[in-house]
DNA sequence: CAAATATAAATGAACGTTCGTTTATTTATC
DNA sequence: GATAAATAAACGAACGTTCATTTATATTTG
């Protein structure tokens, strides 16, 4: 509902008559409607940070842990487009609270990028800096897919392994010493 | 009222109450309240994509006509947090319509991208890689930067002009040949 | 083992608001 | 006196939430 039509289109009485239950039923596992959309943020912010750290290895070589993020990423997204779509809005309303986001995902970032600048594999930097160049373009090219016709005018995009390879690499140019 | 409180925030009562206006006046001026909506969007897009091209010429050479860019849209972005805010919100929701994107805008950033690979100031790409790699680290940043705090437990994240030149040597880097 | 009781889960109906929109009328401008 | 602009009041529909009640499940008792 959410997806389709923004938050506007959940309503108590709708979501409660498309799940076959009482409006009632609702309030029994949720505060309020709010409280409804939090959780679902969390649980689906949850399964992604587990896809994308599926198989990573903190302390990996820069490059093949970011390209395990990369994929990760990529995957979930289009496995999961109405999760991605559903989060994404949430991130860019007034909903969202930055105060909630995943430690364990942060701490595991914060220890992948301090092992590679100690190996000099990645020049040192600002760790939003980093991030805005690792994973910005990563998102950007996600969108562009999901949303076919990225441009008016030109071919749909599709992002497949190649185009993310071709563009990791420029990346990993971008940050290397 | 859309970037306090999301499009739930905005009742056409509410906003004719806060413009000191009857309910029926706004009709007079907008269909509805997408309309309303669209007009406003449509119109602070305008505003961006003005400022964003200002003193921006698609002729110039790549490092200088992209550093333009990322200061004029940088400074846009903090000079008016709103709008910013409220764009993003709509480009988000489901209210966003792809086909409506500035043509006017999308040419100039064409022959920009193309002299610059004819000049072999950068390596040729797809747009949307290009793009990726070329806007959504800033982006990202400004992000960070409204979003003061940019990650919890870490100090708050200020986007200056030296941050800004760091980020884009690195950007530019990496779409040298 | 069945009946009785206690507890939990789910419900339909209703609450008072607020919503987006319209219409008949008044006010201002030319 | 005509045209345009603005209004107050009202519309039914939909909203989020609550509550008294019913239904289902578990536990105890005779």
């Amino acid at each position: 509902m959410i997806v389709e039509h923004g938050f506007e289109g959940l309503s108590m009485h709708k979501l409660a008559k498309a799940a076959g239950v009482s409006v009632a039923t609702i309030y029994i596992y949720f505060r309020d409607r709010e409280d409804l959309i939090q959780q679902l943020y969390a649980e689906e912010m949850q399964k992604m940070v587990e896809a994308t750290l599926r198989d990573f290895n903190p302390e990996s070589h820069f490059d093949e842990g970011l390209k395990v993020q990369w994929l990760n990423r990529m995957n979930y997204c289009f496995e999961n487009p109405y999760s991605m779509f559903f989060t994404e809005q949430v991130k860019h309303s007034p909903l969202f609270d930055r105060s909630n986001i995943d430690t364990r995902f942060l701490h595991a970032m914060h220890l992948f990028v301090h092992r590679a600048i100690e190996r000099n594999e990645i020049i040192p930097l600002p760790v939003e800096i980093y991030w805005s160049i690792a994973f910005a373009p990563l998102y950007q090219l996600v969108k562009f897919h999901i949303a076919k016709s990225s441009m008016p005018g030109r071919p749909p995009f599709i992002l497949d392994e190649e185009k993310i390879n071709l563009t990791l690499s420029l990346v990993i140019k971008a940050l290397k010493p």
